[in-house]
RNA sequence: GCGCAGGUGGCAGAGCGGUCAAUCGCACUUGGCUGUAAACCAAGCGGCCUUACGGCCUACGGGGGUUCGAAUCCCUCCCUGCGCA
């Protein structure tokens, strides 16, 4: 089990410091949660992930149930030792695989809201099923994206799967509706994911952590209903998942409305999100933990994220042939082994040569980066700035 | 010197009389990625003009020819590879 402390409360808004104690050692918040969907963070080995600065990861209960499944990991010990990670582990519950196989690949679009998700002919009415799986009321009949084998993923299967991989968070079993999703379809999802979270409860004999997951997308009377059954039902902490509406602003209007119904006292992820822009935005706004897929997957796709003056950053393209030519580290005032010891030119080389190193390097120094930055967080709660 | 096979866009390689500014791939350029189906996806990629539909010009080793029409057929020259002297 964990627990959390609160060791300051922001006066300027609803941001705090804390720690949560876990099994596997203490998570001081805010935190960064990189994601390590397959059991790994892509291109690194877990001594080279802690040594970014990176405090706990995420990993993924429907990919690992695929592969290489949920008794094999409970037999090489838990997924800590099959990883070797010894720090805080979280599994997400296969929810968000839900959206992804579904109708997200439907659309062939992200969680993200965009403007046009809602012109009529895109809109997701009540009723629909996505393509390639069935949503039913006791759970998820999927297709596997390796093979197209049938399989099934319910509420009480994701728990019992997460049970066995051991991390020291589990979350419950939800569906992340998409952003095209109309309201009605919402409103029927939601009481279904609250339903499963029900069952959730019911069904975890471990000693693990879980947390609940808010539902409701952009609308405000069902994130309000989604936040307050969600607490009412006893989890460890809330993850708060789905679409999140319009940009910042509308982000920012889920997080009024469901923040203040979760009980304080609980640790609160903001599921899948963010950009560094979005970090002490949502950090302001009372969230203590996120995961976000960009330092990794940006990484691999040539993307670094560097300073640029005392308090900004900016994402550097290394594909771009210029910069064959830059002779400086990816960021000068960066610490880390990548830019302690390689430069951009040689960066872009590899990136270029298809080597593999390139890849790694770019997402050493990202979660290098994305720690910092919110350590930097942190520290301005600690001063009063946030 | 003789015989055979070839010379196509940055590379590689199709096309072998009209629907070819030229398949596909690579490279290149630009754009997109927010609880990872993702070392991925999309678009562009001779030049000029047009918001667009589209139009014009220059191009398949050089030159010449046949034809209403040629990257495609013929002649010639140059070059490359293999074989024989």
């Amino acid at each position: 089990m964990i627990k959390f402390k609160i060791l300051k409360n922001s006066k300027k808004s609803r941001a705090r410091l804390g720690v949560i104690e876990t099994p596997h050692g203490v998570i001081e918040t805010p935190a960064f949660v990189p994601v390590a969907t397959q059991a790994v963070i892509k291109t690194l080995t877990s001594e080279e992930v802690a040594s970014t600065g990176s405090q706990l990861l995420i990993s993924n209960t429907f990919h690992l149930h695929l592969k290489p499944g949920e008794d094999l990991v409970k037999r090489a010990g838990g997924i800590h030792n099959f990883m070797n990670w010894k720090r805080p582990l979280m599994t997400d519950s296969g929810g968000f695989q839900v959206f992804s196989l579904g109708f997200g690949m439907d659309f062939n679009s992200g969680k993200m809201f965009k403007s046009s998700d809602i012109m009529p002919e895109n809109l997701i009415p009540v009723g629909s099923q996505p393509r390639n799986l069935k949503i039913t009321e006791d759970g998820v009949y999927f297709r596997s994206p390796l093979d197209g084998k049938e399989l099934f993923l319910g509420p009480k299967e994701s728990i019992k799967i997460q049970d066995k991989l051991g991390a020291d968070i589990i979350f419950a079993f939800d569906e992340c509706t998409s952003s095209h999703a109309d309201y009605d379809y919402v409103k029927k999802a939601m009481e279904r994911t609250h339903r499963w979270a029900k069952i959730c409860v019911a069904t975890k004999k471990s000693d693990q952590a879980m947390f609940g997951i808010v539902q409701g997308s952009r609308f405000k009377d069902l994130r309000e209903e989604s936040a307050k059954f969600i607490n009412s039902l006893g989890f460890n902490g809330f993850g708060i998942g789905g679409d999140l509406g319009n940009g910042i602003a509308g982000m920012n209007k889920v997080l009024d409305w469901t923040v203040p119904l979760l009980d304080n006292a609980l640790p609160r992820h903001l599921l899948g999100i963010g950009y560094l822009c979005d970090m002490e935005n949502v950090v302001r706004h009372g969230i203590d933990l996120f995961d976000c897929i960009v330092p990794t997957h940006y990484g691999r796709r040539g993307i670094a994220f560097v300073a640029r003056g005392a308090d900004s950053y900016e994402k550097l393209n290394l594909g771009k042939s210029a910069f064959l030519k830059d002779k400086n580290p990816l960021d000068k005032k960066c610490d880390c082994a990548v830019c302690q010891n390689y430069r951009r030119n040689y960066i872009a080389h590899l990136l270029r040569a298809k080597e593999i190193t390139a890849m790694k390097l770019l997402t050493f120094h990202n979660l290098h980066f994305f720690s910092k930055f919110v350590e930097n967080i942190r520290n301005k709660i600690k001063q009063g700035k946030i």
